[in-house]
DNA sequence: GGTATCAGGTGAAACGGTATCATGCGAGTA
DNA sequence: TACTCGCATGATACCGTTTCACCTGATACC
């Protein structure tokens, strides 16, 4: 906390030990990863939110919209818009589930799968460059603690 | 890609295998770290927003919007309204720069200050309670990690 | 049946980014 | 010096997205 002018530093990092850096870096790690990604999709005229949710209905199956909301964190009036924007493309519908009167199940279409293998045609690249400066294992190494960052074991929230 | 329906995951997780999956972790992470520092700065009035640039303010002294640009990774229309709320509450004053009359330093006040320090008394305990599920030296581990993710060394972007 | 809870849906407000504009600086030129 | 042109800084307007609060209808529990 020099008082005064003091010289701008070489790198535009926030400084290390506040409290708030590991909020600030995960800010802009973020913002980093997520413009490069949105370029795969960006062509197919979706976002990298209705990424998110095709994803999870290629590996789960068709999904309620609860359990999307849940798979991706999205606020459900989020998902609700990202839903209806997917169905107004046909890439996905919604379904009755037969139990339960209220819920809708999200299914994707054939021709959402067809998109969502569009955007694996740049993705890998895309996702390789990303972590491309970083030493071998690295990336991995990054995954495993942002995984155990993310989603503590149970307890604690 | 598994073709028809699949076995709903225990987690709820994205799939770790996706090109998109750094992507979306990290938005994840970045939500879960933001919403629960917001804890720490949203009785003062302030969003995290508001103390990045604070704590560039602290750390360099009076800094042009430009330089706040540069450091906070915002977009300058997005400072403007950050340092438009500053000034209302009286945290930080844009002062004219002697050597260039369109630039404009920010620079923080005594009373911002008081409410720098005063999000401090929580914020270390809320950082500590984000990492403490994670194993000793791992926190540190995944800033570092982070850190040279988010700025690669000069060429690639 | 009565009540609490849950899934989905809707509208308003807050937030963030893009495009655009106005002014000032600086290099180059005559 | 004076003039132009390109670029930088800040400011503003607009638009898409996200978030919050509330509402409707269905289900579960007593």
């Amino acid at each position: 906390m020099s008082s005064g002018t003091r010289k701008s530093r070489a790198t535009d990092r926030l400084d290390d030990g506040s409290p708030f850096a590991l909020s600030l870096l995960l800010r802009r790690a973020h913002s980093r990863a997520a413009s490069a990604m949105a370029a795969a999709v960006r062509p197919l005229g979706l976002g990298l939110r209705h990424f998110a949710v095709l994803i999870v209905l290629v590996d789960r199956g068709p999904t309620t919209q609860r359990d999307l909301v849940q798979a991706t964190g999205v606020d459900k009036a989020g998902i609700m818009r990202v839903v209806d924007d997917l169905e107004e493309n046909g890439l996905a519908v919604r379904r009755a589930v037969p139990g339960d009167r209220r819920a809708r199940a999200v299914e994707i279409t054939v021709r959402g799968t067809e998109v969502f293998d569009a955007a694996h045609v740049d993705a890998p690249g895309l996702a390789d460059d990303l972590v491309s400066h970083l030493r071998p294992g690295e990336a991995e190494r990054l995954m495993d603690l942002l995984t155990r960052f993310t989603y503590p074991p149970a307890d604690e929230g």
